[in-house]
RNA sequence: GCCGCGUUGGUCAAUCGGCUAAGACGCCUCCCUUUCACGGAGGAAUGACGGGUUCGACUCCCGUACGUGGUACCA
């Protein structure tokens, strides 16, 4: 029964949508990529309280930028709408309730009070997490318990009830991970989850699996927070007569905190300096969470960081194209332990994708800087500059600071790079060598180095010993591309007047 | 607490019973450059612990420890 592979990405609205999530959609992409199939998205906003206006439009434009957009799904349309459960509220009901006909699911009507009456007594009696499962259902105000009369009634009357699953007494739910291999459960360990919530709406639980199938979805892929609930979806299925469309599971490890102790949150970035987030995020308070994106990141950059975390390619290189990366997957080769995020390995790829980027589309990022700096400069200028600085940008963002000295005279010098040292004979140098510069006809780098080390040569002078002074005198400290190069670059009158202004300071 | 999943250098990780245990990031040294960076050459640093199984265990099994996830009318 070999389907035609069709994956989902499903992520909840909630807010901003971090890395973890990210990698789980590239991850399902890349598979969905590679073996021909169909990558959807859906939006499971089952959770009213939890909805958070803009964050579907996030989570598209996220995938847009990280170039793993959806072939269906919210935004791309598709035969197997709609793709955001909300909308598909109505389908849910009938299937909890063909799960109550045939003895698998029951009405329950316990109000959250008695629940969590039901809760206190139990801690007081020494269960630190009181499940409502096949021990506790025998006595609360369920259709187990009541007489179908009154169950009759109280549905007829519109009183608030849901749906939960009636996890066998005693059985074991064994299932095939893809990443994991065999893992099994013992029904006596998972509680009777609430299929259908009060307000119809139905939870995760029933969504994904009535969802999955409505879909033909055939690979579910998430993070490994889902495997203790998989035994819950393996029994739908079976329950649902379904057994044959189920899809295979694989539940992805877990982006770690950098500094141990847990999952990789939302509010870690902020706490450790680095993004967590794809793209900038204002939160409801008000607050910014910094993104990849605006952090300076480049979106194939941050893919290749997050598809080696939890996954090897088995190649001794680390740098792919996103085609490389669908041609290599494999999703038995996605690790089982979670992965610490690590943001110095992340930045190397940043700079390792920016050294690919042409000068061209460095200017580019640095066209708004230099407009907020208030400098106007021509392209060719610009560009020339950003092939000259471009080794030493981690960030596309970087050129300014790379290269501040080409648009403008150092403000502040370095004096304790050159004072120590610093003497008449330098001086008298540095005095020559302006009077000897004016007179170079074609200032280029070469021109400029034959005659600064001519000088020094006749004065008997080691060419560091002025070489530095000059850097100094050009850019202000000990940073830059070579000198002569600097020089070059800025032009003749500039770098007179910067050698003077500086000679006379030293 | 209970249940699940995991455990190779600081981090990401290769290895599918033969290991003198790859590679990458980071760190250190040297070369290049009398700047920084890039590049090049080296270096330090790893199998949680205890039992099995086996001629042989990092690899398989069992315990323990530790980590991590779940234990909601959240996903």
């Amino acid at each position: 029964m070999t389907r035609p592979v069709r994956v989902r990405f499903a992520p909840s609205p909630t807010g901003g949508l971090h890395i973890g999530g990210v990698r789980t959609a590239l991850f399902n992409y890349l598979y969905a990529k590679k073996l021909g199939g169909k990558f959807i998205l859906r939006i499971e906003d089952t959770d009213q309280t939890r909805f958070v206006k803009g964050a579907e439009e996030y989570i598209i434009e996220t995938l847009k930028w990280c170039g793993i957009e959806p072939d269906e799904g919210v935004g791309y349309g598709g035969e197997y709408g709609p793709y955001r459960q909300s909308e598909r509220k109505p389908m849910y009901r009938q299937y909890a309730e063909q799960l109550v006909e045939a003895g698998y699911a029951y009405y329950a009507f316990d109000t959250p009070e008695e629940i969590e009456a039901m809760r206190e007594r139990l801690k007081a009696g020494g269960n630190p997490a009181p499940q409502y499962n096949w021990a506790v259902r025998e006595y609360m105000k369920n259709s187990l318990t009541l007489p179908s009369d009154e169950v009759k009634a109280r549905l007829a009357a519109g009183e608030p009830h849901v749906v939960r699953i009636k996890m066998p007494r005693k059985d074991e739910v064994k299932f095939h991970d893809l990443i994991r291999g065999w893992v099994s459960f013992q029904t006596a360990q998972v509680d009777d989850k609430v299929l259908l919530k009060a307000d119809g709406m139905p939870t995760y639980h029933l969504a994904v699996v009535v969802d999955d199938y409505l879909m033909e979805i055939t690979h579910a892929f998430r993070g490994e927070e889902w495997l203790p609930s998989a035994p819950v979806h393996i029994l739908l299925y079976k329950y649902l007569g379904w057994e044959e469309k189920m899809p295979e599971f694989a539940h992805l490890p877990l982006i770690l905190k950098p500094d141990g102790n847990g999952k990789l949150s939302k509010r870690d970035g902020d706490r450790l300096g680095f993004p967590v987030f794809s793209l900038d995020w204002h939160t409801a308070d008000g607050t910014l969470q910094t993104g990849f994106r605006e952090r300076g990141f480049l979106p194939q950059a941050l893919i290749n960081f997050l598809v080696l975390l939890g996954w090897n390619p088995g190649v001794a290189h680390e740098i792919f194209s996103l085609d490389e990366m669908i041609q290599l997957f494999d999703i038995a080769r996605v690790h089982q332990a979670g992965a610490k995020f690590d943001f110095e390995k992340c930045k190397w790829f940043n700079h390792q994708y920016v050294q690919m980027q042409s000068a061209s589309a460095l200017a580019d990022a640095t066209v708004p800087v230099l407009a907020a700096k208030g400098v106007q400069v021509e392209r060719a200028y610009l560009e020339h500059i950003c092939s000259l600085v471009k080794e030493r940008c981690t960030f596309m963002s970087d050129v300014w600071d790379n290269a501040f000295f080409f648009f403008e005279a150092p403000k502040e010098y370095d004096f304790d790079a050159v004072r120590p040292k610093w003497n008449d004979t330098k001086k008298t140098f540095f005095t020559s060598f302006v009077e000897r510069a004016k007179t170079i006809s074609t200032w280029d780098n070469a021109s400029i180095e034959a005659c600064f080390k001519g000088l020094a040569e006749e004065m008997g002078i080691k060419v560091g010993e002025v070489q530095m002074p000059m850097r100094i005198m050009l850019c202000g400290g000990k940073f830059g591309p070579p000198v002569f190069e600097i020089a070059a670059t800025i032009g003749q009158k500039e770098s007179i007047e910067r050698i003077e202004k500086a000679n006379s300071l030293f």
